[in-house]
DNA sequence: TCTGGGGTCCTAGGACCC
DNA sequence: TCTGGGGTCCTAGGACCC
């Protein structure tokens, strides 16, 4: 019989507000936030944002007042940055356990089982520390027997400053007052309509769900909510994964800062992100045999709301750009409208395997595919260096128009040699890099 | 005027087969 | 007009996550 599980759950405070302010000392204290794709809309707060009310995912035109009113700094969204930070993190938490499973950017599980450690908590106040000791980025790390109930813990350690933000609800003693006191929205895997419909109900707090019979919690919320009840009881039914899977769709969409109307314009823009995907799908050593593309109109706009979409399958699977390129232009071709105004565009490559495992069809000679291979690496390699888009395809366009903005991106300190810190020296007047 | 992007899993329903 | 039962596979859509 296998022991019980103690499984920890790390997690980034506030965690893109965070990166951007380890650069920027100044901020420390002071209310941040960071703005998605477009500068549309709220994506991260600080601590002091938060408690000013700026809420997740408010439009950005929305909250000027506030943001003037009680100087908030603004950032655009610099994802290479986070990405970089994230990697750090993951691997100092990675020396404090034999099996962590990075979940998300800003998060990940640690197997905590059989530690050598009478006092958890005092074990995971030194990982804590750690990391904010070599990074500079706050974390909290919530324990319990299930990670549904780690996640619990996670927001009980962030809630309450008494704990400093390590929590270990495993047979606490006070258990069900604590699930009385939370919402059931609180619990990871219940969205905003299942909380709606368990309101109507009569079931608000996470008690009263867990206590929910089991036939009626499947019937209204399939074998996942059963699953999520399950562990809110202590039993494990979401493992461990020990090596990550490989991804089973890769996608690249953008939304337009200004309506695009012409079939021009979206070809130019379904070729670029055809181009981003099949690099994602080359950084990952792998192949797709299947693309969709999509495009649509606003949900806030007035006039005729359009979403179209389509697939279409290659004849083998494959990681070549000019062979998604052609395919995905044949696909938006068949779903463009006249008449409308997109905001938004999209391609997703699935059917995805190891390039170990590619096909090759029979009438393309060898040599071609090493061909195509070699200039595919040839050009990942020159934009990885020199920055993207130093090789593109021309199908991709030279004027962009429909490019989104990003008006308040920090630099990328870590991942970019032109954008490395720099600090000034008093005592002469030029700028050093560092 | 201005509202993100990238994923996973589950189910229902249709097509098809014997 | 009446018209079985059972299985598989695929896709669209809905729910969730960060």
């Amino acid at each position: 019989m296998n022991q019980p599980k103690l499984i920890g759950l790390a997690d980034c405070n506030n965690f893109y507000a965070s990166c951007e302010r380890v650069f920027q000392p100044k901020l420390r204290g002071k209310p941040v936030i960071v703005l998605s794709n477009n500068d549309g809309c709220v994506i991260a707060r600080s601590n002091e944002a938060k408690a000013i009310g700026i809420q997740m995912g408010q439009p950005y035109f929305e909250c000027k007042n506030l943001i003037q009113k009680f100087k908030i700094a603004v950032f655009s969204s610099n994802f290479a940055l986070y990405g970089d930070f994230s990697g750090r993190v993951m691997k100092i938490l990675e020396n404090f356990t034999i099996d962590l499973e990075i979940y998300s950017v800003d998060e990940a599980f640690m197997d905590m089982s059989n530690m050598p450690f009478p006092d958890i908590c005092a074990y995971g106040q030194e990982i804590r520390q750690t990391v904010k000791q070599w990074t500079g980025i706050p974390i909290s790390i919530g324990i319990g027997p299930t990670k549904t109930l780690a996640k619990i813990a996670n927001k009980i350690a962030k809630k309450y400053p008494a704990f400093k933000g390590v929590f270990n609800i495993t047979d606490h003693p006070h258990l069900d007052e604590i699930l009385q006191k939370m919402d059931v929205e609180e619990v990871w895997g219940i969205g905003r309509r299942f909380s709606k419909m368990l309101y109507q109900y009569g079931i608000k707090n996470v008690l009263q769900l867990k206590n929910s019979p089991d036939a009626w919690i499947k019937k209204q919320m399939s074998v996942t909510g059963l699953r999520t009840v399950l562990e809110l009881r202590g039993i494990p039914q979401i493992e461990m994964q020990d090596a990550p899977e490989a991804q089973k769709s890769i996608l690249t969409s953008r939304s337009f800062h200004q309506p695009v109307t012409t079939l021009q314009a979206l070809n130019e823009a379904v070729a670029t992100f055809t181009s981003r995907a099949a690099e994602k799908l080359r950084e990952q050593n792998c192949a797709a045999s299947y693309l969709q593309v999509y495009i649509s109109t606003g949900y806030h706009q007035r006039g005729d709301i359009y979403h179209g979409s389509t697939g279409m399958e290659l004849p083998h699977p494959t990681s070549n750009t000019p062979e998604f390129i052609a395919t995905a232009l044949r696909c938006l071709k068949k779903i463009f409208k006249w008449g409308c105004n997109y905001k938004k565009a999209g391609v997703i490559f699935t059917d995805i395997v190891p390039k170990k495992q590619q096909q090759l069809d029979l009438f393309t000679p060898i040599a071609e595919y090493e061909r195509q291979e070699k200039l595919m690496a040839l050009m990942d390699q020159a934009n990885w260096r020199w920055g993207d888009d130093t090789l593109k395809y021309g199908a991709t366009g030279i004027s962009q128009k429909w490019r989104y903005r990003q008006e308040k991106r920090s630099p990328s300190y870590t991942t970019r040699w032109d954008e490395l810190l720099t600090i000034k020296n008093p005592t002469q007047k030029s700028q050093n890099k560092v």
